[in-house]
DNA sequence: GACGAAATTCTCATAATATAGGAATTACGC
DNA sequence: GCGTAATTCCTATATTATGAGAATTTCGTC
């Protein structure tokens, strides 16, 4: 581990259970000398990562709030995505809300949402928010897809919890629940995360075919029919194949915000 | 220079103009050998703050993301504001925007935005875009609060500028007409930053009545007639006053939420 | 389904710097 | 303005970062 990789580490503390650490208590948690935790913490602070917002309560910084703006800015996926979900949102009856999420390793983030009930949304699923890997209809059609390999992995590391959560009790079992859901090519999951709430959800898969995100809507399980499920079932089936995950677009996308981007490097 | 310091640097490659980087051109930029640049990537992507989207392109990466989400949910100023934002927001008539912005060091970046126009929001300015310091009545009413010394260090680096925003022709003009702005309590402008919009911006404290930021609302000049722009100074000035920066109570914040994170700890 | 060019990792000797501990200084609530 | 706690400064030693090029892997293309 080099030295740099212990002061990203640092980084790893934060964290939504605990947003504020004193040099102190860091240099307790990573196992190094306090001077080492304020050096540590001075580096982070000088490159905007981390602020200090009074003597000994250090919190995450600007450059995380404005490096984000860049990304939703120069994310080719969210711009063909949005109107989609606005579309998609408009073809809901009730209270909804739909929710982009994206694969990164072995977790699902929430990566962008669109609701109709904006002070109180369905879902509180806001970008950024890491979800179950193993519960909900967002996450389980991603899972349907994996690899074999990755597949195998998730069963060493968690065989129990996806026991409990009915994907299976057996390895076998587990493949073959997954396999149901890539032959219907959606999943529909009823109060697996938020109580009262039904998911359906679509994957979302890159340019070579590859499981990368899925889209969802999350409705009020006491405001919808099984009848209009299979009807949003479809939409959202629909949506989701119009979402092509596009990386290597990233280049261009970049050369498209050059206009606007240079105006504003001049704008102090 | 530290080493970390080098690596973090990295970070700062990746802006609004360019997204994207090759471990190439970041090793020329940086002025190191290409084995090195690949170590300060590797480090960065085991970390999320980057990620590899194809060969040879890196852009930022998911941590990034999740950690502004985590500073949304710990922000106790967003959870003050949001509600008044939303209130004052009630108050415009026609389409309107309102903004928190906040002073960051020596930038004024927009934390959190609130609108009545979903679609198309009057104002670009979302959470994470940094505002140009000298333009429009959102950085104008924090520049008036700034103490002297910070003042001096802006007209020393650009008093040019300066000049050419009409703040004044010399340092003594400059801060005469900050004291124009502190008497008055708010700052109206007329498409300083874009056409035809119209910003009214009223200062934001923290516990020790030092400026930390300020709330404004965008609205179309076409809409609004000088009347309104008088009613809703009144309404942002004491909307602005509502919204105290408690930066210390971020602590009983982390508390707070803490019942709430254990549980999605234990979610996967 | 193998080829070839480009990307990425690996290796290692040397130069550079990170580290802990404590002393010195600064910040800040009272 | 006082006193305690936070933060920076200092230095010898242990550890690690670095560049150059060789070795390997990746992936588009045929």
């Amino acid at each position: 581990m080099s030295s740099a990789d212990k002061v990203l580490s640092v980084l790893a503390l934060f964290s939504a259970e605990r947003s504020v650490w004193s040099a102190e208590d860091a240099a307790t948690q990573l196992n190094v000398s306090l001077s080492t935790a304020y050096r540590y913490f001075n580096s982070l602070v000088s490159c905007g990562l981390l602020d200090r917002i009074y003597r000994n309560h250090y919190v995450l910084g600007p450059a995380i709030i404005e490096h984000d703006w860049q990304i939703r800015m120069a994310d080719p996926v969210l711009a063909v995505a949005k109107p989609i979900m606005l579309d998609l949102l408009r073809s809901c009856d009730g209270s909804a809300t739909v929710l982009l999420c994206r694969l990164y390793r072995q977790r699902v983030m929430c990566i962008h949402q669109e609701t109709n009930h904006y002070e109180h949304p369905v879902s509180s699923y806001e970008r950024g928010r890491p979800r179950p890997m193993l519960r909900g209809a967002t996450s389980k059609i991603i899972l349907a897809y994996l690899p074999t390999r990755t597949l195998a992995n998730l069963w060493r590391d968690y065989p129990k919890e996806i026991a409990a959560t009915g994907l299976g009790a057996s390895f076998e079992d587990f493949k073959a629940t997954l396999k149901v859901l890539r032959r219907n090519g959606f999943c529909v999951s009823r109060g697996e995360v938020d109580h009262g709430r039904i998911g359906i959800a679509a994957p979302i898969f890159d340019a070579h075919d590859r499981i990368v995100g899925s889209l969802s809507i999350v409705l009020y399980s006491a405001e919808t029919s099984d009848r209009s499920i299979n009807r949003l079932a479809a939409l959202v089936v629909a949506a989701a194949r119009e979402v092509v995950w596009t990386g290597r677009t990233e280049q261009t996308a970049h050369v498209g915000n050059t206009v606007e981007a240079a105006a504003q490097r001049k704008a102090l």
